[in-house]
DNA sequence: GACCAGGTCCTTG
DNA sequence: CAAGGACATGGT
């Protein structure tokens, strides 16, 4: 991890603060985070937020809910998200760790950040992104999330990584502060959105930065 | 109609 | 390990 990356990083953080200010995002409690999180898994957003919807609708938008309920109303349920099948199953398997292994989401806010995302990343259909962003929204611990906006915005820098070192370079270079991590990210998703339509873009402000 | 969306898993070489 | 395919609906 080279000290240009990090200079790059510190810049990128502090334009984007600069640039949208506060946002608000993902202002949900832990049963819903962890379900949202599954959802959007290679999902537009607005898709998940009507899924949830519809979720809360059939009262099954909370992990026992979801532990009791059939797979075919579940699938029902998030079907506008893609992937339906898929993504029950694995709102299934994260209901059955976080009901039978806890009892209950509220035990698992006693669990240190390290143990309870090995134990989340146990589960199929959660990788290091779904299980940073429960742990970041869901259980407010400073995780930083790294997403394919995060991968984007870092290339149009010029700094390549696996999204471990990505990781790693943010944790880094930010202050210990789950509100500056929950932002940068939701400034990184908003700044990719509007300003890096392409997914490789060299000709965006970010792109600048490799002079 | 083509292409993509806030990933992850499984299978091959 | 890296690469490729599967999973599937909804919006542009």
């Amino acid at each position: 991890m080279s000290g240009s990356s990090s200079i790059k990083v510190g810049t990128i953080v502090d334009l984007l603060a600069n640039r949208f200010g506060v946002i608000r995002w993902w202002a949900w409690d832990t049963d819903e985070v962890m379900i949202g999180a599954i959802l959007t898994q290679q999902t537009r957003w607005e898709n998940v937020e009507t899924a949830i919807s519809r979720l809360k609708a059939d009262r099954l938008a909370t992990m026992a809910a979801i532990h009791a309920a059939n797979v075919a109303d579940l699938e029902e349920a998030v079907r506008c998200t893609g992937f339906f099948r898929i993504k029950a199953r694995r709102l299934k398997a994260l209901a059955a760790l976080v009901m039978d292994t806890y009892g209950g989401v509220e035990q698992m806010a006693a669990i240190p950040t390290g143990k309870l995302r090995a134990s989340l990343l146990t589960v199929n259909g959660i990788g290091e992104e779904t299980a940073d962003s429960i742990l970041c929204y869901g259980f407010s611990r400073t995780c930083f999330v790294v997403d394919a906006y995060t991968d984007r915005i870092l290339h149009c820098a010029g700094v390549r990584e696996k999204p471990s070192a990505i990781k790693d370079l943010f944790e880094t270079v930010l202050p210990v502060d789950l509100i500056l991590y929950r932002q940068t990210h939701a400034h990184i998703v908003e700044y990719s959105k509007r300003c890096c339509q392409k997914k490789r873009c060299d000709e965006c402000q970010i792109a600048s930065l490799n002079g």
